[in-house]
DNA sequence: CGTCTCATGTTCAATGTTGAACACTCGGCA
DNA sequence: TGCCGAGTGTTCAACATTGAACATGAGACG
């Protein structure tokens, strides 16, 4: 996974569960499935961490859990600003073959107001169509190409318009005041099994000892 | 791009044009328009030229061509094992969102014998429709998600649709004899302004002063 | 001829990624 | 009591990537 995008996840990820460390993303991230997508080392994991605790997005609070020092993060107004930003460049940039940074923004939608969801998404539609067009009456003229090239352009142009229609549909939707965007309550019930009240006791605490010791 | 996918882009291109050096390759991938996807910079070309001259699938000689040192290379027959190896493992492996390997080897079709293409396809169509099975019937329920978690789901779907469609397609001409494949006549002609000659005079030379050294 | 620019061919320090391995805690169990 | 195994939390050296910058030569132009 390039730098941006595991900064983009990790951010995120860090903006809805703070205070939380990076043992606790890693599992959180395995149990959502998306090690299957993006793919996230432990080691990755901590060096973004470090990375963007280093770029001032995100404040790393030294604790004392029992005998045993942690380091728990929370994300700073910088960080939120950074998230704003890369969460745009993230949709609004069409990259058929490296679809990872648009589908890792896809995951952390549920961070990001409505109307901005709707800017987006009608940013990339246009920026999907300029792509087809240069394809088709473009300069890359594929007429004297071999013809596996021409059959590859073919792929291309049918994932695009995949993904187009993807994006009118959900686009409609998001409109409509369907999913579930920034600030709103959730439509559905988490399963049973779900691990998260432990995190959510862990993180209790973590407040405590963080106002207790500023 | 990742390790694999750049080894097996710069075998692939090295064992069409060779002997050749990095600079070559590098305006060639660009004239393709690899780069816009395929992002290779110089540095990684040069490094992966090491790394497979270091694994012993690359032979680098260092020639003087002039007064200047060129540092030139041919693929070894190990090199021409691996590629093969790695040619199928990219075919062979799905992941929806990283679809840079297969789009790599479908570049590099050309260098792939006829049944091989077409085992190796079959062998792709089986690993799609399994994993939009597991997706459907799997235990990843998707129920107690949120709705923009079976919003991605439904767009993975429809681009594996997508792309099944576009294998079979692609499956039957390649049993048909379209395309041109290992060892065939090309059907197709080049752009005349294309610099390819250029670079056919070099290796002329290249391979008479390879042969004189040894 | 000088020198300017462009094309050629390569290097390198800074940065990021990988995943195995480390260190520690806790509960069970003989 | 003492040992084992599983879970928690993190580190690290080896490797890869990045792209700006370097070094050199060949041709253009005054």
């Amino acid at each position: 996974m390039a730098a941006t995008e595991t900064r983009l996840l990790l951010l995120g990820s860090v903006m809805i569960f703070e205070p939380v460390n990076g043992y606790q993303i890693r599992r959180e991230l395995l149990s959502w499935n998306v090690q299957e997508w993006a793919h996230v080392n432990p080691g990755s994991i901590y060096s973004g961490l470090a990375t963007l605790t280093a770029r001032g997005e995100l404040e790393r609070h030294d604790l004392l859990d029992g005998t045993r020092s942690v380091a728990v993060y929370t994300a700073t107004p910088a960080g939120h600003d950074a998230f704003a930003r890369m969460w745009r460049t993230a949709v609004e940039t069409v990259d058929l073959l490296s679809p990872l940074g648009f589908h890792t923004a896809l995951a952390l939608m549920g961070l990001v107001p409505r109307e901005v969801v709707a800017d987006a998404f009608t940013a990339r539609l246009s920026a999907i169509d300029a792509g087809v067009h240069r394809q088709v009456g473009g300069p890359t003229a594929v007429e004297h190409s071999p013809p596996h090239v021409r059959a590859m352009a073919d792929l291309w142009m049918g994932l695009a318009q995949t993904e187009r229609e993807w994006l009118v549909t959900t686009l409609r939707r998001v409109r409509a005041g369907e999913l579930d965007l920034l600030g709103e309550q959730p439509s559905w019930a988490p399963r049973s099994d779900d691990p998260g009240w432990e995190m959510a006791r862990d993180r209790a605490r973590y407040l405590q000892m963080i106002a207790a010791r500023g």
